[in-house]
RNA sequence: GCCCUGGUGGCGGAAUCGGUAGACGCGUCGGACUUAAAAUCCGAUUGGGAUAACACUCAGUGCCAGUUCAAGUCUGGCCCAGGGCACCA
């Protein structure tokens, strides 16, 4: 064995070899019980980044120390690889968005491979490859047929700089997810998914996953936003035409029904027109038009103070025969519940605003029986007793919310209404890298799909990217006309193609069965293999890649695909990986390239340090001195291990419990501790931090023992085998090279990622004394050693013949003595 | 405003059930080896008091209470930070 460690060289060796044998090949077939390990796959922007290193590091220790445990471990790997850099990039140089995408994945696989990672390649999937999506579309499409995805004309999220609409998920703060511009409404005709058909199930399911954490799913919970309420019909006297009309309001506090003085209609309420009178009706035009004009940022500002307009027109509440006006204003939001609100100024902070700048009259209908208020300075929001509401007088008011509402479905102007606040996914791209959507246009037959044996629908090449103001796609020739499915006369292609979010929302099930050219998957074989085991990945994609793949896992379900609800079972967000105590990135110059550290210390060091310093789900700052601290610890285990090569032989020793000498039974037992700790805290919520300082409190054992031994017997040199053994045996999820180099060189056989994981001796975990801490009122005051099988009594005696406790408790009375079993000794004094 | 997560030395962080607070590491300081440096090894490192030095002693896990023989851990009430949602009626 070599007496120094050099990472660089025994890295490319072993990867070679591992390729070579095809070491990371996952059996469908197979006696062991089936894990699915997988990372969120990444999007080929060019290079790996940090952030992706800590990710597939921390999923690749799972996939190995499960494979030790006895599992057949599924490990895949793939990319996200339609999207918009790729065409940005194409704008700019000129290049093919194929071309580009291509070469970062060959980049991004050579690193990855670089990074020791033990992944299937056979299964690779790429969402960009023809044979890729074309299931894509053929999943739409079988969406379509079920109802699931349809088309419609509607207010949507539009990203000038993109040059393409955005779903809701993609709007942070009234800008786009991706470049940070700010979003403007535009009326278009646009592909959406029924994603609110399952809001229910999406939010209910949500219990069905202990394996997540809280903020995830309470995330989830929040975005789809259930609320219970009801709807009532106001009836309007007055509108122009003498047509007899309703507005329909959806509210969640049927209680404050009879406090109504106005009512407010969104400015893109569908009839607004009709509800407006001629004397009105210039000031109510311009109010639109300047809604309009507003970008999402201005509309939302909860800070900005409320505008609106009256329409002319009344209503009555058919609650109290009152007669209110109507006006519009664009606190009231056209997507949600009606697009109109009831306005109870005194019991709704946003309506009392607005009154009190309208002067409109206000009504109290709901008290704290004890602290009454006239609500004149603010609205009272709190719980409390009806007044002014006829019969409902003196009710709770939580009661009376379905006491109010049971009246008015009785009376047939309302019922009982659960409201989402989840909108449907709009996933129509106008946009050339992506996959196109499998519909024509026929101008006999209308939208007519593509039929499946015509998949996929391929991307054209005649395309022109440097047109400006619409998709590249549309200057393809050869793609745009084509012939009708039904009828076969002219017709034209979609041009719009999908949100790549739709083909992340499925990859994770086609690594089951990656190369069936038949189906996306085979049913059994999903069903065997999903849902993943473990799922790690960024909190970013809390809402967006989690929702709607959960989503799009019950839609399969629905139609017959797979059997199972849940995608994923459990789930690690992983934290960010910082520089300086901020994000790592590209403007703020603190990142730090991967293919250095690979380069100066090697794979092994980087996985080592990116796991060592926090917890997985907890932020992790980089260090430079961190990565030098975890290069220093392999080259001391490299030493210990080849500076006793000779002394050590792979062997599997059973000792017995204090069958040894005094010092090599400790030594035993520091093993057996170290492989008890270092299993439970990866079975226990994969805490590597607390593993990696096991191994180091392991390596200063053995180096204390042998430190201590000049000429080492028989017996030394069995119980060093063991502890080295079981090292490395320990390490080599992690240190996944050094691990596999050492083993061969102290004459292992096959490869140590084929050992089974190590196991433990409960008794020889065991100390057989143990140091008996004796406090006096609670306060720690001496420390006695002990044998393990002291019983309770002899430990109090113990205690209380301590000469420092004898001295404490001189002249005192002894009111109680508390013992703990194997660990302390409390006395009360007085 | 509502919801979630967290708050422990100079720093990252440890601490099964309530039972020795600060494991392991980083940094810093001191020392050994060396002509010297690198590498390596050894020691110290929560704060205050006390001591020639030990022994010893007091305080201490965001704040204030409580439960308990015993609280970083449990209960109640706050404060702060990070994240999510938000004119969602």
């Amino acid at each position: 064995m070599k007496e120094s460690y050099f990472p660089q060289e025994i890295e490319k060796k072993w990867q070679k070899v591992w390729e070579e044998t095809g070491a990371f090949k996952t059996p469908d077939e197979s006696d062991k019980p089936k894990y699915f390990a997988l990372s969120m796959f990444p999007y080929p922007s060019g290079k790996l980044h940090m952030g992706h290193v800590r990710n597939y590091t921390i999923t690749d220790v799972i996939a190995r120390f499960k494979k030790a445990q006895g599992f057949n471990v599924l490990h895949p790997m793939g990319w996200d690889s339609f999207g918009l850099p790729a065409e940005n990039a194409a704008m700019k140089n000129g290049a093919d968005p194929e071309k580009w995408t291509v070469e970062n994945i060959a980049y991004m696989t050579k690193q990855l491979k670089m990074l020791g990672l033990s992944y299937d390649w056979d299964r690779e999937v790429t969402t960009c490859k023809p044979d890729y999506y074309k299931w894509t579309q053929w999943l739409f499409l079988q969406l379509y047929k079920k109802g699931l995805v349809y088309k419609k004309e509607a207010a949507v999220n539009w990203c000038n700089d993109c040059g393409t609409v955005l779903a809701n998920e993609q709007v942070i703060d009234g800008k786009c997810w991706r470049c940070d511009s700010e979003v403007e409404k535009k009326y278009l005709s646009q592909w959406f998914v029924k994603i609110t058909d399952y809001a229910d199930v999406l939010l209910e399911d949500l219990d069905k996953l202990p394996g997540w954490g809280d903020n995830v799913k309470t995330m989830q919970a929040n975005w789809i936003g259930k609320s219970h309420g009801a709807i009532f019909r106001f009836p309007v006297v007055d509108a122009p035409s003498g047509e007899k009309m309703e507005v329909p309001v959806y509210t969640t506090r049927p209680d404050t029904v009879h406090g109504i003085t106005y009512l407010v209609v969104a400015p893109e309420y569908k009839d607004i027109e009709k509800l407006t009178t001629s004397e009105n009706k210039e000031a109510v035009e311009a109010y639109r038009a300047n809604a309009r004009k507003m970008t999402e940022i201005e509309r939302l500002s909860t800070e900005r103070v409320k505008t609106g307009v009256p329409l002319g027109t009344h209503c009555i509440n058919p609650f109290t025969g009152e007669k209110f006006p109507l006006w519009t204003a664009d606190y009231a939001l056209v997507e949600y519940g009606t697009g109109a609100v009831m306005a109870v100024p005194t019991h709704d902070t946003r309506d009392y605003d607005f009154a009190k700048k309208y002067n409109l009259p206000m009504k109290v209908v709901i008290q704290d029986a004890e602290n009454p208020s006239d609500c004149k300075d603010a609205a009272y929001t709190e719980p409390g007793i009806l007044v002014n509401s006829n019969e409902f007088d003196g009710m709770k008011n939580e009661e009376a919310k379905k006491a109010i509402t049971e009246k008015a479905v009785k009376e047939g102007f309302g019922e009982f209404k659960t409201q989402y606040r989840l909108r449907d996914w709009l996933i129509s791209r106008q946009r050339y890298w992506g996959a196109p959507i499998p519909v024509v246009y026929c101008e006999k037959c209308g939208i007519q799909p593509v039929p499946e044996e015509q998949l996929p629908v391929l991307l054209p090449k005649d395309v022109d990217f440097s047109v400006v103001g619409k998709s590249p796609i549309t200057t393809s020739k050869t793609f745009l006309e084509t012939t009708c499915p039904c009828c076969g006369g002219k017709a034209t292609r979609e041009t719009d193609t999908m949100d790549t979010f739709i083909c992340s929302s499925w990859y994770y099930l086609r690594y089951s069965d990656a190369k069936n050219d038949k189906m996306p998957f085979a049913k059994d074989k999903v069903n065997h293999w999903l849902p993943v085991d473990q799922y790690v990945g960024g909190i970013e994609h809390a809402i967006l890649h989690l929702l709607y793949s959960r989503f799009f896992t019950k839609a399969l379900r629905d139609l017959g695909l797979l059997d199972f609800d849940e995608p994923f079972k459990n789930l690690l967000t992983q934290g960010m990986v910082l520089k300086d105590g901020s994000k790592m990135s590209k403007s703020k110059g603190n990142t730090v390239d991967p293919d250095e550290i690979f380069e100066n210390y090697g794979a092994d060091t980087a996985r080592l340090f990116i796991l060592s310093d926090s917890p997985p789900a907890r932020d992790f700052d980089w260090s430079d001195a961190g990565v030098e601290g975890c290069y220093k610890f392999l080259n001391r285990v490299w030493r210990l291990v080849a500076s006793n090569a000779d002394n050590i032989s792979i062997c599997h020793p059973e000792f017995v419990s204090g069958s040894l000498k005094k010092d090599n039974d400790d030594l035993v037992r520091v093993v057996h501790m170290a492989i008890k700790g270092i299993t439970n805290d990866i079975s226990n919520d994969f805490q590597f931090n607390t593993v990696i300082s096991k191994y180091r409190e392991l390596t200063n054992a053995i180096y204390d023992w042998r430190g201590k031994k000049s000429e080492l017997d028989a017996e030394d040199k069995s119980v060093l085998s063991f502890a080295i053994v079981s090292l490395l045996k320990l390490m080599s999820p992690v240190a996944v090279h050094l691990t596999e180099e050492a083993w061969h060189d102290l004459g292992g056989e096959g490869s140590i990622h084929e050992q089974p994981w190590c196991e433990w001796d409960e008794n020889l975990a065991k100390a057989s004394s143990i140091t008996l801490v004796v406090q006096v009122n609670g306060k720690v005051k001496d420390k006695i050693e002990a044998e393990e099988s002291s019983s309770q009594e002899d430990l109090k005696a113990l205690a209380l013949n301590s000469p420092k406790i004898k001295e404490l408790t001189d002249g005192k009375t002894i009111v109680k003595t508390i013992v703990v079993p194997k660990k302390l000794v409390n006395i009360v004094v007085k």
